[in-house]
DNA sequence: ATAAACTTTCAATAATTATTGAAAGTTTAG
DNA sequence: CTAAACTTTCAATAATTATTGAAAGTTTAT
């Protein structure tokens, strides 16, 4: 496999995942393109690159400013904006995992709460969902500390430990 | 806040985050409905309560089943179908954790060896390219392994451990 | 065997989500 | 100040994904 061919194939994978992260194609095609370049890059060369219009380029890479994992870079003596993501890969994951909590599993966790502290009637069926959105709650929140705690960590420290516990 | 409130916050919001899971919005809410319920449930139960057609409950109840959450009820003298999903959330994420690796973490994984795996021509972009896809790959790698070990561990004893190792 | 009870399939349609492109907005150089 | 270089916005459109409903398929009771 060359380059050019290995190159479209991470892209349009990693890309395919977005959904997996909760970001849509063109975003993480964006990403994917900016985390394999050895320079930042411009909104020209991302359109050229990944054949996207202006504006979807735009509103995609704004997108990824919000999340915190590409960032704006001044070139000297250049006019036009440049763009680079974070390569640290175990910080582009602290990043991500910071932001879907916040966006999407925190929102949940709290209606789990309140669902699951309604007051109980004394029917079988209000007991069933009280006890069964306790569980869901107990465990949303128990995966969403831990994630973050991992994903805070040192990245040695964290996986030798976990891997000698887990083995 | 009144059980039929409570209940259908669960649903929607339970099924808006399928997303967070990868399945669809008719999915999630079924199976939802299936989480909550005191007894097994037909499919004109459930196409009744989330107001869904006949071809929809089907085919999203046979995805469920793929999925391995929802299993077929046999209610004897009744000649219906009647469904009912996994209740414990522990098992729940297990089942959900195992196929998602399999479905969609996997083959990512397998694309980004071979992509990383390329000849090094010596040149700045292919060095660039092998380097941080190695990276992505050693990191999703890891984080599949844990994930799928974590999920595969009595609960208490998981929970009580990590949270002392992270504390 | 056949009719009723039930489930599945799938082409048509609806709903949602992503993308374009051109106009409006902003910044900088001269 | 103003024209050129560049970016953002957003209504229109395209692409994708979900949903319906009725016909076809299957199972069971008589």
């Amino acid at each position: 496999m060359e380059y050019q061919e290995a190159k479209d194939k991470f892209i349009s994978t990693w890309g395919s995942l977005g959904t997996l992260w909760g970001i849509n194609k063109a975003m993480a095609q964006i990403q994917s393109l900016l985390f394999i370049s050895t320079k930042p890059l411009s909104m020209e060369d991302i359109m050229e690159e990944l054949k996207i219009s202006r504006g979807n380029t735009s509103m995609n890479l704004r997108q990824l400013m919000d999340w915190g994992i590409v960032t704006k870079e001044l070139v000297p003596g250049e006019r036009k904006e440049f763009f680079t993501t974070e390569k640290d890969v175990q910080e582009l994951a602290r990043h991500i995992a910071k932001e879907r909590s916040r966006r999407e599993i925190k929102p949940v966790i709290k209606v789990l709460k309140e669902v699951s502290s309604i007051k109980d009637d004394g029917t079988v069926k209000t007991k069933e969902l009280i006890k069964q959105t306790k569980a869901l709650h107990d465990l949303a929140e128990t995966a969403d500390t831990m994630m973050n705690k991992i994903v805070n960590q040192e990245h040695n420290w964290i996986t030798k430990s976990l891997m000698k516990l887990i083995k």
